[in-house]
DNA sequence: TAAGATGATGCACGAAACATGCGAGATAAT
DNA sequence: ATTATCTCGCATGTTTCGTGCATCATCTTA
């Protein structure tokens, strides 16, 4: 059982994590395959678990989401029972989209999407910082986005 | 011309962003209309360009990229030149993920995926540092990641 | 080196999903 | 009440997909 990615499935990865909606003829055309080997491959990647999903990427801004910020939560007590309750809190909310614990002095980092300061400004106040086991809260508001693709550098 | 969204319509977005993968006729099943009018709906909201591109998400850790950082960059003298160089120089990196610039004393947040520390490393004490716009860096590297999806609440 | 095995490839064809014309129904404005 | 506008589901022609099959390449073993 040969596992290993060629030349041809890192092609069409990186061809597929760009846009999802091209036809296995045409992304056949670009990476040099026929169609039905192009869905072989990816049928054999899908089960592989190396493509997870497949997604819509949607605009923020034409949704009215207006607002990204980086969020550094420092926790105080590290009680076992505590921890576990704000990471499922975390978890659970749409309004992250990603969280992270981090090394270094601040535990956690989370990306929160709103649609204006004021719901920033709910979160942070009215949800992070009640919890029990958060000692510290610091926010980073983006101004400008460079690049936000979340495309995986396929080497 | 109404271009408001309506609750179909919003229904559809938060279906598509999840799994882009289903037919028309599912997405249909689970918003409750029909196929045709699920195709002609994801076709405006396509045109537009609230849906923005379908793209294959891939598993970072299957491709052997363990490490995701966030890097902390503050800019030097701020001028003009010097800051549009290492903008460039950001965005045409495939190893970042996202890069923004943020309110407060740092000047660039971005994210960043690598295969090991010593691709990091060398990122930031080669790539990033010697940049002459660029004082101080400060990366923390995620040790566990709570949640990754990226994707948007949709009231 | 020969011979067998394993796996990858393109082609062809049946099945599935898609896009769109059409008439019916609903809603709003005159 | 009537007309105009919009949305809807149905039906159908077209595109795309998935898979069986024969061929070709590569690797293994004797």
């Amino acid at each position: 059982m040969t596992n290993a990615l060629d030349g041809f499935d890192v092609k069409l990865l990186a061809a597929l994590q760009n846009n999802a909606a091209l036809t296995n003829a045409e992304l056949g055309e670009v990476i040099g395959l026929s169609a039905s080997q192009v869905s072989r491959r990816r049928q054999k990647l899908e089960e592989a678990g190396i493509i997870r999903r497949y997604r819509a990427a949607l605009d923020p801004e034409a949704l009215g989401l207006m607002v990204t910020a980086y969020v550094g939560v420092t926790l105080g007590a590290h009680s076992r029972e505590n921890a576990r309750k704000f990471r499922n809190m975390v978890t659970a909310m749409p309004e992250v989209q990603e969280a992270h614990t981090l090394t270094g002095d601040v535990d956690y980092m989370l990306k929160i999407v709103v649609p204006d300061l004021k719901a920033l400004s709910h979160i942070i106040n009215d949800e992070l910082l009640p919890q029990e086991a958060v000692h510290h809260v610091r926010s980073s508001i983006a101004m400008e986005t460079l690049k936000d693709d979340n495309l995986l550098p396929l080497k």
